[in-house]
DNA sequence: TATTGTTATACTCTATAACTATA
DNA sequence: TATAGTTATAGAGTATAACAATA
């Protein structure tokens, strides 16, 4: 069976990929129950303690509203904190738990295995040559 | 604000292309409404006739259940038609409509437009050099 | 007036399970 | 018993709009 036209878009080719990717990473980040979205909020705190919740949502492109919902979650689970802001009390800091911190550095360490699976399924120098071409997205 | 480890994520980088290449497939393709799943889904039908429909959900990787309503939808738009297969009468023999055939050759010039953009904004060779990466993906 | 966080709604997509009619 | 198509449901993810508190 045939793709036809699809075979020469790189949309499809790139959707099957992060298809692909993002079961991997659920998979190698099962025991620690952290799903890609979650990874990359967490990993921005912990690297910009303070930041705004509408901050974070704009760097990262997800919607403020959407991630009321993730920061709920991941507050529950005691890794993240929402600080009253000390200059403006419409918003709030973010800052990682102590627990937090430490998570990370786990999730960290599984989050690497996962990037092997991916340099072995597509090779090293080929993982390599995507992020140089896909850097200006980041 | 720094983006920390997820510089190094493929997955990361892979996603927000993605994001991105969807976004203006569906505005390049808004003139005659067809996202990128229904677009996948006529073009393999319209390059083998005939095919089940679990075999195009196996072949693209979409649930069965969720192809019976593409398929819902393509049907009411006479883009496509599910003929009773003569030699099992459980399944259907997925077809294009004469108006699906036209439709379909207005629907690939509009993609080929699309993939004009993706190589303007990444570049023609870089464009090529990920096509063949993910190759294996298709 | 504009922005922050929040709530709510709707629609798409994904993942299942179960049903029917066939094989 | 297994498979093809269908129906139904639940959970993510996305896209909006609107609201209260604050700037």
């Amino acid at each position: 069976m045939g793709l036809d036209a699809l075979v020469g878009h790189a949309g499809y080719a790139v959707r099957r990929f992060q298809l692909w990717i993002f079961q991997d990473f659920i998979k190698t980040l099962a025991a620690v129950d952290i799903r890609p979205t979650q990874y990359s909020v967490v990993t921005v705190i912990g690297a910009n303690p303070g930041l705004t919740q509408a901050a974070v949502a704009k760097r990262l492109g997800i919607e403020r509203a959407r991630l009321v919902h993730l920061l709920d979650s991941l507050e529950q689970r005691k890794l993240v904190k929402r600080v009253p802001s000390a200059t403006d009390r419409r918003s709030h800091a973010l800052h990682l738990t102590a627990q937090g911190e430490e998570q990370l550095r786990k999730f960290k360490r599984l989050a690497a295995e996962h990037e092997r699976h991916v340099a072995e399924k597509i090779g090293k120098e080929n993982r390599e040559r995507l992020l140089q071409i896909l850097a200006c997205f980041t």
